[in-house]
DNA sequence: AATATAATCAACCGCCGGAAG
DNA sequence: TCTTCCGGCGGTTGATTATAT
């Protein structure tokens, strides 16, 4: 708030001028030195006001531009490198639930943004999904499929509509590790209170669970999610990974996706 | 070593909703 | 109440990099 006050004020201080309103604005690629202008504005400023951000800064960019710059790429909290396994995991569960909201999934992945997590998602969970499926209706089935293997593996016991199969063939079951599931739903309610602007329209229909979702693949995909899910105060238990290594269930099974393609697999041929 | 292909990621576009005038 | 502006979001594109042939 204090933060909007001063940029009213420094908007209103210096208008714009009439030249710079008609320079072109620049697209493509950043340069350094954009980058420590923009930098230094925001720093001194503070977010928001991003056309007239762009404006004082002298910087021949949009406002969009500028904050998408900020956000995905300067910001200083922005976390790069590689997802990990536990990242990999909650896109995937986050995903089936509110489908393709970026921005609400990147929330539960602090660092990350819903740009990355968007890329991610396109570039190997859903490239994965097509090398594996040729025929089309799997990969509509099998987003909705990976709630309760996570769940399983994280909470250590099935939700309770769940019939589909939980160990991938030659291997262990998941651990059954109870842990203290008050604790995790604490902690994920309270992620999801602290989250900014969630309203009732971004909590999904809390009827269906785990196995009570897989009828409604199609819809899981499309934009909003469409039907079954969960409501944020059902978020999963933290996922308790360290757990899934020590029986034997690496990294490396997780992020491949064959383990939860193997789900997928098993669940089809039970159909 | 050169070329083709695939994978990745930064950035842009268009739409929508909310706030302000 | 209507209009305009701005920020946010998801989808898409295009450039760059990596890998295969």
């Amino acid at each position: 708030m204090e933060v909007h006050k001063r940029l009213l004020a420094w908007d209103a201080e210096s208008p714009p001028s009439e030249e710079m309103e008609l320079e072109e604005l620049r697209r493509g690629p950043w340069t350094v030195e954009e980058d420590i202008v923009l930098v230094e504005h925001v720093t001194e400023h503070g977010e928001g006001r991003w056309n007239a951000l762009a404006r004082r800064a002298g910087l021949k960019r949009t406002g969009k531009s500028c904050r998408l710059r900020w956000l995905n790429y300067l910001r200083p909290d922005v976390r790069r490198g590689n997802i990990t396994p536990e990242e990999h995991l909650l896109i995937l569960d986050l995903h089936s639930r509110w489908g393709n909201r970026w921005s609400k999934i990147a929330r539960y992945l602090p660092g990350r943004t819903d740009n990355e997590i968007k890329n991610y998602w396109r570039t190997r969970v859903q490239k994965h999904a097509e090398q594996r499926d040729v025929g089309g209706a799997a990969r509509r089935r099998w987003t909705p499929c990976l709630p309760e293997p996570i769940h399983v593996a994280s909470c250590g016991f099935p939700s309770s509509s769940y019939v589909g199969p939980i160990a991938a063939p030659g291997r262990p079951p998941p651990p059954y590790s109870f842990g203290q599931p008050e604790q995790a739903i604490a902690a994920c309610t309270e992620t999801a209170a602290s989250s900014s602007s969630t309203t009732s329209k971004d909590s999904l229909p809390t009827t269906a669970q785990g196995g009570g979702m897989i009828e409604g693949g199609e819809e899981m995909l499309g934009v909003d999610g469409g039907g079954g899910g969960w409501a944020e105060s059902q978020l999963p238990c933290p996922l308790n990974y360290d757990e899934l290594e020590n029986v034997g269930w690496e990294s490396e099974d997780l992020l491949s996706g064959d383990y939860l393609w193997t789900v997928d697999d098993s669940w089809s041929m039970n159909q």
